[in-house]
DNA sequence: GAATCGCATTAAACTAGGTTAACAACCATG
DNA sequence: CATGGTTGTTAACCTAGTTTAATGCGATTC
């Protein structure tokens, strides 16, 4: 991963790498596009537990990740949490949804890790898919991406028992299962811990 | 709703007036796009109980409905469906997932009422979007609206008890409720025919 | 090295919803 | 009219997962 320590320094250096990459890969923008595209960045980090978003808020800024890890969770109303989705080094993450219908974000966005982001607000974002279309592209990329793994997961919801549910996202995030706690992961199957440490402790036998 | 008796007549009339009120109101495209694009369309019908595609096949074809109603299901290995969502008058629909990623369809559409229908092949639709930016666009408006759809269900799966998804169902969806059949309503909701019951009961008291 | 904190495990009692089956209401059809 | 097919309701029993609480245990802090 791309070192980070130092915060403030000049753009189109080591931090770019990567969201450059991802860019390229997905829709190859021409130079001068690049360059008022990555304009709008710049870096920000977030110490383990801070937040990115909490629930009520305006949703203005999104952000790419270059190392750490965060979490999406909504809240009940007593207070319980539940894990909508993680997000982890190379992928985009900000309430994206709340700011398409301009409604407050539904849910917080909270780092698990020491992460380092670049940060843009997305109404420049949005203006610059007029300029160019590889800009309307990556936005029709991303939403599609979005939309893949919303479906994938109601599927699951709806097809799959717990212990499955669990099975497949063992499958689906090796890496994740050591990085998180486990009261994280119950919370992402839409189980209690209690539940998660029973199903655990059935598959070792 | 647009009267559709005959589905072998020339285009260019009554059964494109909704499609191009909906992309008129979506992405304004040219006059001579609006063309290339509707040029690709023509009417088909599905009689009520009738699939437009089944699981494991290819996904070929989108379609935007003029009149009737479809749902989209998946299936356990033991038979038991799940209906995953519906779609009506003047909506787009068809398995756009297994198309983007070039797979099989994973769950079934087919007619709950006779349904009348402009249908397109998808892959020279694709090819559209680099003809005009507006396709583009087109195509990531309809990707996030899906996306926000699945958001808010999976928000509702995991927050919300049976009958609260009942009850927010029937706020959503009011003229649905009495077009469906109550299994079908249960297995949207992830429920049994049973359990729908039950919380009918309740809610009447 | 003792005390504390956060997390995983286990057990016991409980509950929402599933399963099965019987029955009633409502059609369509012959 | 009788008959059968389809849908909704009700009841009895079953099960997956919740809730609460106690226990253990490794990591931090003093």
């Amino acid at each position: 991963m791309v070192s980070m320590e130092d915060d403030t320094s000049e753009p189109g250096e080591a931090r770019f790498v990567a969201l450059k990459a991802v860019v390229d890969h997905l829709v190859a923008p021409p130079e001068e596009q690049w360059q008022s595209f990555q304009q709008l960045f710049h870096a920000r980090f977030l110490k383990e537990g801070e937040y990115f978003i909490r629930v009520g808020e305006p949703s203005e800024y999104f952000g790419f990740i270059n190392a750490g890890l965060v979490r999406f969770f909504y809240q009940t109303p007593r207070g319980t949490e539940f894990n909508k989705s993680f997000s982890q080094e190379n992928q985009f993450m900000g309430a994206y949804s709340a700011f398409l219908t301009n409604q407050p974000a539904r849910f917080n966005i909270q780092a698990l890790e020491q992460t380092h982001m670049l940060i843009a607000k997305i109404s420049p974002i949005i203006r610059l898919f007029n300029q160019h279309p590889c800009w309307e592209k990556l936005g029709r990329l991303l939403a599609e991406q979005l939309y893949i793994k919303k479906e994938q997961r109601e599927a699951e919801f709806l097809l799959d028992d717990a212990e499955t549910r669990y099975r497949h996202f063992l499958e689906h995030y090796p890496d994740l299962e050591n990085r998180l706690a486990q009261y994280h992961i119950a919370s992402y199957l839409g189980i209690t811990p209690v539940a998660l440490s029973r199903i655990r402790k059935k598959r070792k036998s």
